[in-house]
DNA sequence: AAATAAGTTTAGGCACGTCTAAAAATATTG
DNA sequence: CAATATTTTTAGACGTGCCTAAACTTATTT
């Protein structure tokens, strides 16, 4: 039975089966912000209905029908992301939990029309790719992080590699959003602080640790 | 605590409150598809959050709170009918469902912005009319019940007394939609039957019934 | 390799919303 | 107005998904 709540532990482990090899209890846990215990609880049942394959002590991986679960859910998340900020015109920082919610409503003809609708997107607001209808996706966006722009480069913000709310309430305190075109004109050596130039003249420096969770495109480098 | 149960429950209050003046157990374990157990518990707990009035054997009646939410959510619901039809291009027969679970996503500010997003419409694909963010409608459509309307009449299709999904499945079948201009060729004496014809020259028979159901606009009447 | 630490699982409970069966209250009927 | 029928409520149970505490397994130290 697919409940709103087993739809998200197993798109918890496709995003985590991305990352580390073996899926640890653990870091679902964390994921899901819930308890080791609630995890092999809900494990077993996800076992039962044969999206998982689950051994004690080992760790979880998901069958191919539970990754088709996964994906899909992962493609309506990201295009209602889209949906709210292209649409209702909601900043980026503020669209996931109501996706959260939206992503279990439907099915695929639900699915496939919302997408039609926004013109096939083949990214979200976070730049983020969305799985198509097969649940593939296009890798090739050639971003890199905003920490290796060199300073003279004019670098154009598509994503980032850290979607947490307090993250990207930052960079809206910081004027920095999806599309923005910004110059790379000094890396202090210090501490590797980089700053950018608006383009409306203003400049700004933004912390390593801002730049290295910003994905852009290198525009040109002077 | 405002649960997806809990909004369903008001919600169904609210409209059977418009219909019989007590609204009973039974007749809201009807529309809720459950059984009078079940909704003697939950009244107990709406009462609890003070959304409703419950005298034990006497029937419930929403508080002002209670209408609150219940006028909240349909509007929420209707808005998300509106965004179905007319952005995804579903028809009017298939969107209750998917509003049923969309109608309990976010609060006020995603209400406001998809009432925005879709133009302030007054009124959804069934032609019922959607509270505002007050909780209040426009009552002022002037329509009228299509077995009224007399031959040589000509009417404009503009909502539906009856949205189960038979009815307007049928409404399909019979090629009628909302919007649709059809003129009242003749009324049958025996059974009340009414020929329409259609914009293409084409002519068919509803029945009474159908005729009933159906909220039509009197565009002329020669 | 034995002791300790870390991670996982089981056991037992809890809130929500539902159910069936039985008891209680209200309506209807003879 | 008493007997029957209908409606509502209580009592006890169940599945889902979560929790804490305790037991168990695996990993890391010494």
């Amino acid at each position: 039975m697919q409940t709103i709540s087993r739809e998200n532990y197993l798109k918890a482990i496709l995003k985590l089966e991305g990352r580390a090899d073996i899926v640890s209890n653990q870091a679902l846990a964390d994921k899901l912000e819930t308890k080791p215990a609630s995890v092999t609880s809900m494990l077993h049942k996800l076992a039962d209905e044969g999206w998982v394959k689950h051994e004690a002590y080992k760790g979880v991986q998901l069958t191919d029908e539970g990754k088709g679960i996964a994906l899909a859910t992962l493609r309506k998340h990201r295009l209602w992301e889209v949906f709210l900020v292209e649409k209702l015109n909601f900043g980026w920082d503020v669209v996931h939990q109501w996706a959260e919610e939206l992503e279990h409503i439907g099915g695929e003809e639900l699915t496939n029309r919302l997408d039609a609708f926004l013109g096939h997107p083949a990214f979200d607001p976070h730049g983020d790719p969305i799985p198509n209808a097969l649940g593939k996706w296009k890798d090739g966006r050639n971003l890199v992080q905003a920490s290796q722009a060199e300073p003279g480069s004019v670098i154009l913000i598509k994503g980032v590699l850290n979607s947490g709310e307090e993250f990207l309430q930052h960079l809206n305190t910081m004027h920095i959003q999806l599309g923005l075109q910004l110059i790379v004109v000094q890396r202090y050596e210090f501490d590797d602080g980089l700053v950018l130039e608006w383009p409306d003249g203003r400049q700004a420096t933004i912390s390593h640790e801002t730049a290295q969770n910003l994905l852009v495109e290198m525009k040109q480098n002077s």
